[in-house]
DNA sequence: GCAGATTATGTCAGTCACTGACATCTGGCA
DNA sequence: TGCCAGATGTCAGTGACTGACATAATCTGC
């Protein structure tokens, strides 16, 4: 039983039977994983993060405490999932940026486009009133900070290559798609903590926006072609 | 019980009592600390991070479990404690640095003059050798990754103020300081990576020189001087 | 539909990190 | 010397996580 994730965007529900899509078993995995994730969620955020066991997660799903390790590692994952979710979505958005664009521009558009996308989910764990509460979590619990971090700096590596790959540079001779990468990243953070930072409720609007604001400060210093 | 972290380079063990000193219970304090590093590492290197229960090295010091954790919050921290020593005393040299240095030189200046001190001790947890062994260690234990990673992200918000303060701005409203932080900090990273992934073992002058080379390479693009 | 191979799940027992409460012991100090 | 604060030990408990094995559900070819 390998870890599946869902797609940003979950397939819808009530698509019929078709006699190609993927078979029962692979269904109902599917949906306790959701499931899980869902629950997960709700405790967490009325009970906080600590004082939730894995236990009443299982037990909300009605599923053993075993079988939820099945679907996640530890406790941490399945507070992450979804963010584990919107950043592959990220990636797969800058995969797809023109190559004409450099990389500044390509970043800033793919990130823009999945906040976006995020902003066009209601409802559910993925939503973006859930990924503000979820952000804020993250902040004050070290343990899952610590754990997000390490996603992060594992996607930087990802984004280190794709830029590369863009570039046809090597990213081992030629430092600048990672400096690159740092500086998104950084920028990525500081808009992350502004936007936790703020007391009121805020759409994906405000969030783009901020990262936007974080983007025009870089200047073009940063924004030159590489290529020759 | 404070956690008190020893400088980085240990006072001298033979010094005479002399009045002025740190009463007794202090120093043994000091002991006792400095022994649960010691064995945590030698059983850390000799069986693995996983493979050594804290009940065993508690016992390697002939203190009760319970005192282990009066020292240190979780197994991760004796793991990562010179770490920290390490880098707490690259942020005193930062802040050593002549005010006329740009930020790059000052950054850079630090960095080096911290793997020299490094480089002086020559037995014991922190010394050099140890360190590389360390960084293998951390690498490849996730969990120990990701608290590394924490600590790391927290010492680059104080290398932001550090700078900040040197040249005068506010990081909340100018992110230059963020951005060069964030550079600092990949650079750092790539040079440890390159470092760990070396077969041979190799002295602090081997390190000095690929964080230097790095350096070298990010070019005078980003090392312009704020002020007017 | 059915037998048999796969695969998901439940149960159980166990290890280990970590914590609160309380007793005890030791160094600091009048 | 004798008191006090702070360090340590003991003990019991919680909760995350794992391996082993039995059971139940899906899938596959017939």
């Amino acid at each position: 039983m390998a870890a599946q994730r869902s797609p940003l965007a979950t397939a819808p529900a009530a698509r019929p039977d078709d006699g190609a899509g993927p078979g029962l078993r692979e269904r109902k995995k599917q949906q306790t994983r959701d499931a899980l994730i869902e629950a997960a969620h709700r405790l967490f955020f009325s009970q906080g993060f600590a004082g939730t066991t894995v236990d009443e997660i299982a037990a909300a799903v009605d599923v053993s405490q075993r079988t939820f390790f099945r679907y996640f590692a530890n406790k941490d994952e399945v507070a992450l999932a979804v963010m584990a979710d919107a950043e592959d979505y990220f990636i797969d958005r800058l995969r797809a940026r023109p190559a004409e664009e450099n990389p500044l521009e390509a970043l800033r558009a793919a990130i823009v486009e999945s906040w976006r996308e995020l902003g066009s989910r209601h409802t559910g764990p993925g939503s973006v009133t859930s990924a503000l509460e979820l952000m804020r979590m993250i902040e004050d619990t070290p343990t899952l900070l610590a754990a997000h971090l390490r996603r992060v700096t594992e996607q930087e590596r990802v984004v280190v290559q794709v830029l590369a790959a863009r570039e046809g540079l090597d990213p081992a001779e030629d430092l600048r798609p990672a400096v690159m990468a740092a500086v998104f990243g950084s920028v990525l953070r500081a808009a992350h903590l502004s936007w936790s930072a703020e007391c009121e409720e805020s759409g994906p609007e405000d969030m783009i926006s901020l990262i936007t604001r974080h983007f025009d400060q870089l200047g073009p210093a940063l924004a030159g072609d590489w290529r020759h």
